[in-house]
DNA sequence: ACAAAAACCTTTAGTCCACAAAAATTTTTA
DNA sequence: TAAAAATTTTTGTGGACTAAAGGTTTTTGT
């Protein structure tokens, strides 16, 4: 009795499949109108059938968070890339990083189906679904934390904080108004990161509180504007 | 030719039929287990035709939302009684909140059903979910507003906070953690509010900026405990 | 190399949600 | 009380999803 091969001929047929649905499911989410969505016509570009992309991504959302998570790496790289080094404090550093997430978001996909990726993922059926969902954001997190740390080696920000902790409260704000974002045809992206700004100002991101022996300058005044 | 009669026999036959919709949908959604719970069945129990289920209330989350609608009442009056005077920093106050709003959760529907609740909030097939929705989180932002004003009045945070933005930020930093305990079968109440605590924590929310001429003691040391 | 075994895809059939249009019923209105 | 209006039910269609049966192809053991 050999080891099972991980290279047979059955496992590349998988890997086939997989792929076939994945580029017949792209083709249909970006050009199509959603009419000519539907789980059979993926099927059928695919070459295969319906049972078969049930099988291999649970339902519907399954294949759209498969198609999300192809896009992971670029977000991921774009995020690591873009936002090296560019922000004086934990403030500006969000703006920046919202700013990438909801650009990226608005790239691939629409908002009718970026509510059904995030409606899916909180949904969980699958639970796939969550768990790839929650990995994205761990490794969105670390980027945070990873600049957190940055600003507080440059004695920006002060050091007692937990880079960590703050780069989940910080990831959890921003994702809020990106959820906000996508929720709503009538709020742009500039719209999304003024209510950003907002909470930055009210959380006293923005101005680092200095680490000892002096005080923040109070008073500043945010934007007047608010759902 | 009269008014059109408000209270005629058929608004009160319609407003019959949503209520018996409602009731049968309770009953199904508490008592039954999930299998039982179909359009069909809800229905048959309150006597009218699965189509009038739709029509009334446009999907079976439609009908789900009602249910939550239902409840809002008494989350914020429990909310204004059980949060008014006890915190003394928008740190307390926001464990406070996220702590009464996990219980009145739970009371009325699990977490599986809550995952649908919202997961239709922000999929908005049905314009109707989302406005609900965010209308019962401008009423709780309210209390939340009102609190932070009592903490400014009694010198306790720094009146130059604007409270309203305050208050978004704040309430959408617990509804971050809310539905992470939602999201996951694993995360007890306790867990939710540890986290919440982190992030305060990380946020420097605990001890209040004195206004001016003082310095907050640093190095609140977290606890270890993230996803 | 070959036959048995295992893997796995497709077919088939059925349930349920959602929606639309026609048909039937009941309240209103004149 | 009969016509008109409103609203429900009936009927029919499409699509997501599931389960089971049937058939085909790769693997496996000799």
């Amino acid at each position: 009795m050999t080891d099972k091969p991980r290279t047979g001929l059955r496992e590349r047929q998988k890997e086939d499949r997989r792929a076939r649905i994945i580029a017949a499911a792209r083709q249909l989410f970006l050009k199509a109108g959603p009419e000519n969505i539907t789980i059979e016509a993926i099927a059928e570009i695919a070459g295969v059938s319906s049972v078969t992309v049930h099988n291999y991504y649970g339902t519907k959302s399954g294949v759209l968070l498969a198609l999300v998570a192809e896009s992971d790496r670029e977000l991921l790289y774009t995020m690591r890339h873009d936002l090296l080094g560019k922000s004086r404090d934990p403030g500006d550093l969000l703006m920046h990083f919202l700013s990438i997430v909801c650009t990226h978001a608005l790239k691939h996909l629409d908002k009718v189906i970026w509510r059904q990726v995030i409606a899916a993922s909180v949904n969980g059926q699958d639970p796939r679904f969550g768990k790839l969902y929650h990995d994205l954001d761990r490794r969105l997190v670390g980027v945070l934390v990873e600049e957190i740390r940055r600003l507080q080696a440059s004695g920006l920000w002060p050091a007692e904080s937990d880079a960590t902790q703050l780069g989940w409260a910080l990831f959890n704000i921003q994702n809020a108004r990106f959820i906000e974002f996508i929720s709503s045809d009538h709020i742009d992206q500039a719209t999304a990161l003024r209510h950003l700004r907002n909470d930055i100002r009210a959380l006293m991101l923005e101005k680092p509180p200095l680490p000892t022996g002096d005080v923040p300058t109070g008073g500043v005044l945010p934007d007047r504007c608010h759902p």
